[in-house]
DNA sequence: TTCATGACTGGCT
DNA sequence: AAGCCAGCCATGA
């Protein structure tokens, strides 16, 4: 099925393991900069779809926002040796990743 | 079609 | 330092 937010999913799909990225960030990564809040909207329709790593999706401030399940994805993170806060926090200096890098 | 809400962000108070 | 406000736009009622 063709997907409105192919280009959202394609900027988290270029995320590597081990590292997360900020809605911001993928947002500008799919061409839609300053529009955070659809790639939030995009990751929420996947409705858990693992197609895609939304997982590795952060805020701004490196917490989980996720008000899906931010427990399974602390855990998810936490499998893929990335370190959570016990306030969901991910260490940004350490694991955001940018592809302009 | 209009109104309200939301997995965000940056700036101002 | 912490909280509040406006802007961005799609989805559901």
């Amino acid at each position: 099925m063709l997907r409105p937010y192919d280009d959202i999913y394609a900027a988290v799909g270029r995320i590597p393991p081990g590292r997360v990225s900020s809605y911001g960030r993928v947002a500008v990564a799919a061409g839609l900069p300053g529009h955070a809040r659809m790639v939030g909207y995009a990751l929420h329709a996947l409705r858990g779809d693992a197609a895609v790593p939304w997982w590795r999706v952060v805020n701004a401030g490196g917490y989980i926002s996720n008000a899906y399940g931010r427990e399974h994805q602390r855990s998810r993170l936490l499998a893929e040796g990335v370190a959570v806060d016990e306030r969901d926090r991910v260490d940004l200096a350490v694991y955001l990743w940018d592809e302009e890098a």
